[in-house]
DNA sequence: CGTCATATATCGGCAACCGAGCTATTGTCG
DNA sequence: CGACAATAGCTCGGTTGCCGATATATGACG
């Protein structure tokens, strides 16, 4: 699952929200850091209830307008749920492995144990 | 950035390795959830080369076929880095939305508050 | 001799995302 | 009155990254 599809499901973990409404609480959720696009935003909006992971909550009627209103299904919250424990387990296990990374060790050269080193 | 690019990134983290390495080092780094395809490794290897978040290490020889090895950059440490910021956030921030998310509450129907309830 | 593991690489296709554009109303600013 | 931003919805073409199949080659196992 990529991000704007995740942050979609996390938007609409909390309430139900209509598609204007979630593009403000992913800008909001990821500190302004993902905008999503009309694009984005309704294409995966059908492929999510498509794949039963959302539901229609309900249409309102705003000025002439259509509001409709999207909600997580339990499928959505369990497959949300998952993708948050792949997500932890991803970082922390690049985190482990960041910390083995062979850097520049600064005291190996050959001068290195010239003038008595650290146990003079 | 998606899946397999993080886990090749993570994978040369700590040490260099070839492209059957990697695959390996993969599978072991995501317990077997996560297999890469010759057409995403190689195409991803490339790629991250000319973004010049790798490196290629060294070139051996072992029996008559070619190993390549890639490295880490420094500069692919670095977005790796900010990468797992960005996913710990995005964890966190689902982990609390989903905490919020509107249940079914037993004990809200018209029946509740009959038979005295809890302080009866 | 066939098949599996090791090892590298290419190609076509697909799915998801992006960006631009379109429609429409309300409200603000000049 | 016209221009513009915000609210609200939607379509379409293009790009990118990933997948799956395929090709090549060696060594080991049965």
């Amino acid at each position: 699952m990529q991000e704007p599809t995740f942050l979609i499901l996390t938007a609409l973990a909390a309430q139900p929200l209509h598609g204007y409404g979630i593009v403000q609480s992913v800008i909001d959720l990821s500190a302004g850091e993902v905008k999503l696009r009309p694009g984005t935003l309704y294409g995966a909006l059908d492929r999510l209830a498509d794949q039963g992971l959302i539901d229609v909550d309900r249409e309102e009627a705003v000025e002439g307008r259509l509001r409709r209103y999207y909600r997580l299904s339990d499928d959505g919250a369990a497959i949300l749920a998952t993708e948050v424990d792949r997500l932890r387990k991803r970082a922390e296990t690049a985190a482990t492995q960041l910390r083995q990374r062979p850097g520049v060790v600064p005291g190996l050269s050959r001068l290195a144990g010239l003038h008595s080193g650290l146990n003079g």
